[in-house]
DNA sequence: TCATTAAACGCGT
DNA sequence: ACGCGTTTAATGA
């Protein structure tokens, strides 16, 4: 159930570093499906050799605790492929993965993945900018941790689901709940509405019945610095 | 005592 | 059925 490469191209900004060959190559381990909202993707120590796009849709990574508390990580939005750790490394999955809305996922099998990542230098380029900007993202977050109060946590949250790099398909509106949106920023649910109605106060978002749509990136982004 | 939280409840979509 | 606001009871600063 391959993908044609036309297809491909829209559903993977990758693809266009990609020479015509290794396109179609890469469109022909592509296969897609449809996970529903609250479906598992996979779980913290399955074998999954294959790297994962997100065509449309939300989900979320999340873990449990040694001591049986669920921690949810991190989100991941529309436009973003993740998982290479795991290919490359041959590693189990550490982490569940959860869509948090019904969500339209893209699956490069794990030989195809390797056969790009030792051969093609536009897949290896954008592999490193892909982690790059993972590891900027990720340092800037444990920089800010120990100085941002909880609305800044929040607004922080929310701009990385819409990381132009990582998430390119994201759009500026995201379908997700204020429980969810706690979770990921490590809120309480009472003090996640009361941020985002503080941020829609300073017109950085507007609170939507089903989710937030975000009318100043750059503001959450850097919220209380 | 005051603030914050999780859990329970009820309302509206 | 679900998300959100509110209430309540517990926790701790």
């Amino acid at each position: 159930m391959a993908v044609s490469t036309d297809y491909l191209l829209t559903i993977a900004t990758w693809a266009h570093e990609l020479t015509p060959a290794e396109a179609e190559q890469a469109a022909r381990g592509i296969t897609e499906k449809t996970v529903p909202k609250g479906g598992y993707l996979c779980h913290r120590g399955d074998r999954m050799d294959s790297w994962t796009g997100i065509v449309s849709g939300l989900l979320k990574l999340s873990a449990v605790s040694s001591l049986g508390k669920p921690v949810t990580f991190s989100g991941l939005a529309a436009g973003g492929w993740f998982g290479e750790g795991t290919v490359i490394k041959d590693e189990l999955r550490q982490y569940d993965i959860m869509a948090l809305r019904e969500s339209r996922i893209a699956s490069l099998n794990g030989a195809t993945f390797r056969r790009l990542f030792e051969t093609s230098t536009g897949f290896n380029r954008f592999l490193v900018r892909q982690l790059n900007e993972r590891l900027g993202q990720f340092i800037g977050m444990v920089a800010h941790q120990r100085m941002l109060d909880s609305t800044g946590q929040v607004a922080r949250n929310i701009a990385w689901l819409l990381n132009p790099v990582l998430f390119p398909a994201a759009g500026n509106k995201i379908e997700i709940s204020q429980e969810e949106i706690g979770l990921l920023a490590a809120v309480s649910r009472q003090a996640t509405n009361r941020c985002l109605k503080l941020l829609e106060e300073k017109g950085y978002l507007k609170v939507l019945p089903d989710g937030i749509r975000v009318l100043d990136r750059e503001a959450l982004m850097h919220y209380g610095e």
